[in-house]
DNA sequence: GGGGAGAGATGCCGC
DNA sequence: GCGGCATTTCTCCCC
């Protein structure tokens, strides 16, 4: 059910005026240059331009979309020669995207309301707060510093002292482990020694799983692993689910 | 123009089964278990599934998805007391996903055709390209290694002789170089070291910018800075566009 | 399928 | 605005 281009031109351009969320499945090609430059020749695809002028290009397969503007980028909507004309600028970033639609399968533009935000659990955040609960996660007789001294060192997860009273950094992954997280807590234990002018301190990295590489890392540079998941709260919930053959 | 949410159980549940791209505007809640966990109350949001049974939730503002389930997944929809539930799992994956609808404010699907793949440039891998093409670009006298060489050493992107004869290795980054570009061009250059044996290896971070710390680091370690910027073969194009005020 | 690394990464928070 | 870093990162390439 292909609309004639000039009315979808008329009504798209009221709907970006409006403001509204807009959804066009169409024909068309698609030129980008910004931080970098891209073509895509002619196929169908579905365009959502946001209430935030943020644009999406998807196209009928992959979940990341195929190209896109940022939010507060400009559009404008304009028919010639018989080919639909969507450009989209975003002048501060210096990007530009020029959309060429031959065809629009359909189109369609609704004022969206949610002031509602997404909570995630699991989270690396939420693996740093659970060691601070419970430091005996890392090892009998360890003590976190107060969460406060985080920032004072820089963007440590945890710090604190083992049963020893060695000076101990705590990076935490929330999936595996890799070289440049070994990297990470490498240059996060050089800083404590320097800030500190201490000699000897201990680097833990906790994440569920470490690669082959990463562990070889971490023994040369004389850094521990410490096999350690993120908590999922509702885990329980989803288990009991899956047990009533819901899924 | 709310379609009864009946009917549109119906003729969702027909689009899956044709395996169509799907869109759905609707008042919803989301609820996600997987790798993390995650609740969204409910608001108005765009559902779109993809001919792949990708899945994505986006509300009416911000670029990326609030929710997502990857390709191939699994989804069924029911009405179940007056709300709409589609439900969302990738078995091999451990991914579920719960939606509960309670309006729609449109939905449609459409068989989408498109065969054709995203050329972009001004990559990293353009930026060692560049530097194998005009190696007096790092510096005069600079001779790169074929670019056979490239996985014998590892994930290395150019390495050469400087006109001194001394190994040099080059990590490119195509925007900023952070502390992890340094740490990266500092294993590949110990590395290099171990495997041939040579304690003299330049290394060389290629990037039209430095952190600040990512400086500090580099001469700490006795690395050095090139500003460079990968290539954007249509650069010129559109510099000619905006001059002629397209936008 | 796992490991390693780039990406037009994006998004968040802090200064 | 930049800087530093996490992400349900995703994607690609290669073993």
């Amino acid at each position: 059910m292909a609309e004639k281009l000039a009315a979808c031109a008329i009504g798209i351009r009221d709907a970006l005026k409006a403001r509204k969320t807009i959804i066009i499945a169409c024909h068309c090609s698609i030129a980008y240059s910004g931080r970098a430059e891209s073509f895509l020749d002619f196929g169908d695809r579905i365009i959502i331009v946001k209430q935030d002028a943020a644009l999406l290009v998807h196209q009928p397969a992959n979940s990341n979309p195929v190209n896109y503007m940022k939010p507060e980028s400009q559009h404008s909507i304009s028919l010639l020669n018989g080919i639909l004309s969507l450009k989209s600028t975003n002048i501060p970033l210096k990007e530009y995207m020029d959309i060429a639609i031959t065809l629009v399968h359909f189109w369609k533009a609704e004022l969206l309301e949610d002031n509602k935000s997404i909570e995630i659990q699991g989270t690396e955040k939420d693996m740093s707060d659970m060691i601070f609960s419970n430091p005996c996660m890392i090892e009998p007789g360890f003590t976190p510093l107060s969460q406060e001294e985080h920032t004072k060192y820089g963007f440590i997860d945890v710090f604190g002292f083992d049963n020893k009273n060695v000076l101990t950094v705590i990076e935490c992954k929330r999936y595996i482990a890799d070289p440049s997280a070994v990297d990470q807590l490498n240059r996060y234990v050089k800083k404590i020694k320097d800030a500190k002018g201490v000699k000897s301190v201990r680097g833990i990295l906790a994440a569920p799983k470490i690669s082959p590489s990463a562990k070889r890392m971490l023994d040369d540079l004389g850094l521990e692993f410490k096999a350690l998941a993120p908590p999922k709260f509702l885990e329980r919930y989803q288990k009991s689910q899956k047990a009533l053959g819901d899924f």
